[in-house]
DNA sequence: AATGAATGAGGGTTCATTCAT
DNA sequence: TATGAATGAACCCTCATTCAT
């Protein structure tokens, strides 16, 4: 089965641990910490639930606790504080799919068809969890500040897997060799974002991963040599 | 003269009145109002410049008020809320750069060529104000409600454009007949608006304008038959 | 008349302005700022009277501003924080208590009955006013932070007044020559202190300016030559 | 030997149990129960450092529990809550510190001598254990709630103490007879305890014990017939 | 006895908005 | 129109205390 099933483009928001609270235990699918486990996730499911829904300014802690099944206070134990989870969020999820995104174009040799799976996996992962794709298309738009925080790190690790693979295209003769692998990087990741970011909006009234081909057509077409 | 002076190229916040406030006259190049004209418009700067800066959920009206000169109770003879300063702000300023887009548009006839200023306009327009270019590429995404209201409306008028370009680049035969102007459309958006946060983001280390010609190298190639 | 009326007794909380509000006009007993005065003056004695029944630490910034008769956030337009509040009732009470002590002390030759009178003021001023004398008993020993504050400022300017005194009255060979006026200005100061502090406690069941002739006769009895 | 050395001077904070944990075994010295006394002291002891750091209301339960190596909730196994384990310090040191006072004083026939002891018991008493004094001179006049429990309880045996000290020595005519004790009394606790205050304040720049002629002298020469 | 994760009440402070002048 | 003092609702976070283990 080359694709993953719906079920598995759902991002886990596992117990990837939040930088600011170095007690809590790191990996989710251990025996030991379950527990503890958990109750990081639930949060962390919580404030993306709040967080789509009220948006994250007008999202109140305790919303997210009471989404969470915990004690406002709880919250305060597993996360810094409000900004964090927004963090812990964009972090835990960018570093899961960035790091399927890694696994699964090993396994594909054609840069083109890396292309396509790339903008295939963006899409899908988004699709599968529409408040997820409310709180990245939105809310992490909130600050320069926090912005500039995303850009330099996990996107910085997403454009560069697209440059790679732009760049590997290029020396195998597949993409034109006149082109800037890193602009044409920024191009495709901003048409895919758009792409998402207008299916959020739109309610959802249309289907993401149908897109691919269009799109990666447009793409394709031109920089194929 | 092709292209527009980079002075023509500054978005000029006039007075375009935010429908939310009737009282207020609302065509800014006209005689009478002048004076509280001149008010509506600095308390506009003053905003522009303060969400820049502080982002629009931290920013304080105070801070507006004091930026633009005037009382704080003044803000809100020409604005309803503190909303509706982000509101007037997107909306006199895409007002305004939809009216000349179309203007410019007219005067040229290839598609190939009318999509080249577009991204051009496009560039120059928010390469000339960084402040507000600050303002649309982080401030303007804040929450579901306010990007629904930015999509529906004037994001509406500026996809329409460049749908019509292709449209009619495909009549002409000049782009190929297979491809959806829709999709494109939203591609091309998002592949520019991607590069002027990039640029907002990236402290504005790098020129905007030079990055046409790369960027519509990407589409152009493609696009055409 | 020796010694002023009870009436005059009382310290006048006015409005010798928290340096931290430096938009608020300074004298009180002037024409024109009279209504913010008044409103400064009033959450200053709406905090003496709080801070007496609650205790500083237990006491709420909205009960304050209750008792002044004004919203919880005007309190925050006079004073920085709670602690200013603090702050401003000593500084504000100190710093009339020592003019009023200076100027009177002025108008007495005799050291011994400077000595006597200086008691004497101490007393009454703290007698007439309850809640205040609560609130510099007890509440203003707080912390050692505020407590350093407290003896660097005020205090030190009482306590210069009371070693003058003392030397003076060496000079004239009134007192022995061989105290360290330092040392029997810091016991003085004690003792009084101590009777105010005790006759606060008591819930004053007893008298205090009556103290005064005792509490000197120990004192004058081995200060005399 | 007259005067305690320097180390026996230092007040020791043993298992005096807090009344309000009666599970607790009271005497300390006893044999049984040393294990959980050793962890009734630590607490204390990890109270009075962290009391005195960060003074009562900014010290949390917590720091008490981890200066004194236990878990937070172990605090609540030997102590009522909080505001106990300031009470319970009182209550602890107060005792000791009188039960020592009585008995060096019952060694001393001279009425002057006794008193010259006493103030230098005080003073030595403080001065050895730092972080106590601190809790003593600041920490202890928090509230008018907690002051009125400290002058009815144990204060008044150490006032009760000065007192007869006071009366022996008007009986034996080494003291005028026409003082009042009660009064007395108060002046010299008050000034003793504003030179503590004093040396506290002042960050221990200078040393205590030696003023205790200095400060006698005053009294003394007064007192005396 | 001992632990420490979980609780949840509580409050200082901010700031958008109003309105008397 | 313009002002800016006054308002008061709203909320993040802390931390004393509890209790299951």
């Amino acid at each position: 089965m080359k694709a993953p099933k719906k079920s598995d483009a759902r991002l886990k928001v596992v117990g990837k641990a939040s930088k600011a609270v170095s007690k809590r235990a790191v990996v989710s699918d251990e025996k030991g910490s379950e527990k503890s486990n958990d109750k990081f996730s639930a949060i962390l499911r919580g404030a993306i639930q709040v967080f789509a829904r009220s948006g994250y300014f007008n999202a109140k802690v305790a919303e997210v606790a009471r989404a969470a099944g915990v004690a406002d206070g709880t919250v305060y134990l597993y996360f810094k504080n409000k900004d964090d989870l927004l963090v812990s969020i964009f972090n835990t999820v960018m570093a899961e799919f960035n790091a399927r995104l890694r696994q699964e174009l090993a396994a594909i040799a054609d840069p083109q068809q890396q292309l396509r799976h790339f903008a295939k996996l963006h899409f899908e992962s988004l699709e599968a969890d529409r408040e997820l794709a409310v709180v990245f298309q939105v809310e992490f738009r909130h600050s320069t500040k926090f912005m500039e925080q995303f850009s330099e790190t996990m996107l910085a690790d997403y454009l560069k897997m697209l440059r790679e693979i732009l760049e590997r295209g290029q020396q195998q003769g597949a993409f034109r060799a006149n082109l800037n692998p890193k602009v044409v990087a920024k191009v495709i990741f901003g048409a895919l974002d758009e792409m998402v970011t207008n299916w959020v909006l739109s309610h959802h009234n249309f289907k993401l991963t149908p897109l691919v081909d269009p799109v990666m057509d447009v793409f394709l077409n031109g920089i194929e040599a």
